[in-house]
DNA sequence: GTATCTGCAAAACATTTGCAATTCT
DNA sequence: AGAATTGCAAATGTTTTGCAGATAC
C-alpha cells in the first residue's frame, strides 16, 4: 500500500502540485488497481472528500495523463477507465462480470518492432471473454 | 472494389435486409477502409443521400456489429470508429496525421492461449506513433 | 496579494429513444 | 394493408468550459 507521503512525491516530481483532491485520487489508482471510471472515483472519495465534483476528477486525471503518471483505457465505448499503472501491460475484460484484469505480455515488443517505418510509442493489448470464475 | 450486388447478399446472409442506407453504409466501409466514425460516414453519404440521418447511420452499424459483419474501433475516447473487416488484425494511429493503418499479427493468439483459465473471445490490439510520412 | 485550484452551472458533444411519416412487399 | 425502416426532435449521458469563490505560497 502505497501512502500520502510517497504518493505526494511522486505527484512534485511529475509537476502536478499536491493537492488533497490530487494525492487521494492518485491513492485511490494506485492501490485499488480496479481501472476505476470517472463515475466510480467520484462516488466513492466523496465519501471522504465530501465537496469533491466531477469536474476536479476530470481536471486531475487530465492532469495526470498529460504528465505520464496515468493512462486511459479505452477498452469498451462509453466507458473511459483510468489506470495508474503505465507499465506495459494487457488488459482482459469478463463480459459477463464486468471486470478488468491486468495481465503481462513479452512478445508484443517484439512483435512491435517487426512495424518498421513506424515509430511506435504506445502500445495497447486487451482481451475480452469470460473470467476463471464466471466460467465455473 | 465490392459492388453493390456483392454488398446485397453479404447483408442478406448475415440478417440484415439491404435498404439503400445499408448498403451504401457497407459499401463505404468495405471499400474506403478508413476507419471512419460516424460523422464520417454520415458527411460523405449525406451528398449522394440527403435525406440520411445520423439516427440511421447509428441504427445501421449498431445492426451491422449485432450481425457479426463491423466492429467498434475504440482506439481514442470519444472517437468510437467502425471496420467491417472482422478478421484478427490491429490498428495503428499516428497521433500526428490522425490516420488507422491496419497491421497484421500472428504472435498474439499464441500469446493469448498463455492465459489459461480465461476463455478469450476477442482480442483488440493497437499502437500509436508516428507513420512513416509524418516522420520525413 | 497574486497564482493556482476547486467546484458549481451551463455549454458542447455523442448516442439513444419515441414516434410519425415513408417505404417495401 | 401490414411490417419494417427512416429520420426528426427530444432525452440522456459524458466531458469540457466559464467563472466566482476558496486555498496555497
Amino acid at each position: 500500500m502505497m501512502e500520502l507521503n510517497t504518493i505526494s512525491d511522486i505527484l512534485k516530481k511529475n509537476n502536478v502540485k499536491p493537492s488533497i483532491q490530487r494525492m487521494k485520487i492518485y491513492e485511490y489508482l494506485i492501490n485499488k488497481k480496479t481501472h476505476p471510471t470517472v463515475e466510480e472515483i467520484y462516488s466513492v472519495l466523496s465519501k471522504e472528500l465530501p465537496t469533491l465534483s466531477k469536474t476536479t476528477v476530470y481536471n486531475t486525471l487530465n492532469a495526470f495523463i498529460e504528465n505520464g503518471i496515468t493512462q486511459m483505457l479505452t477498452i469498451d465505448e462509453n466507458e473511459t477507465r483510468y489506470d495508474a499503472d503505465i507499465s506495459d501491460h494487457g488488459h482482459f475484460k469478463c463480459t459477463n462480470c464486468g471486470k478488468v484484469f491486468d495481465f503481462r505480455f513479452e512478445k508484443l515488443n517484439y512483435e512491435a518492432k517487426q512495424l518498421d517505418g513506424y515509430e511506435i510509442k504506445e502500445c495497447h493489448v486487451y482481451f475480452k471473454g469470460m473470467c476463471k470464475k464466471c466460467r465455473k
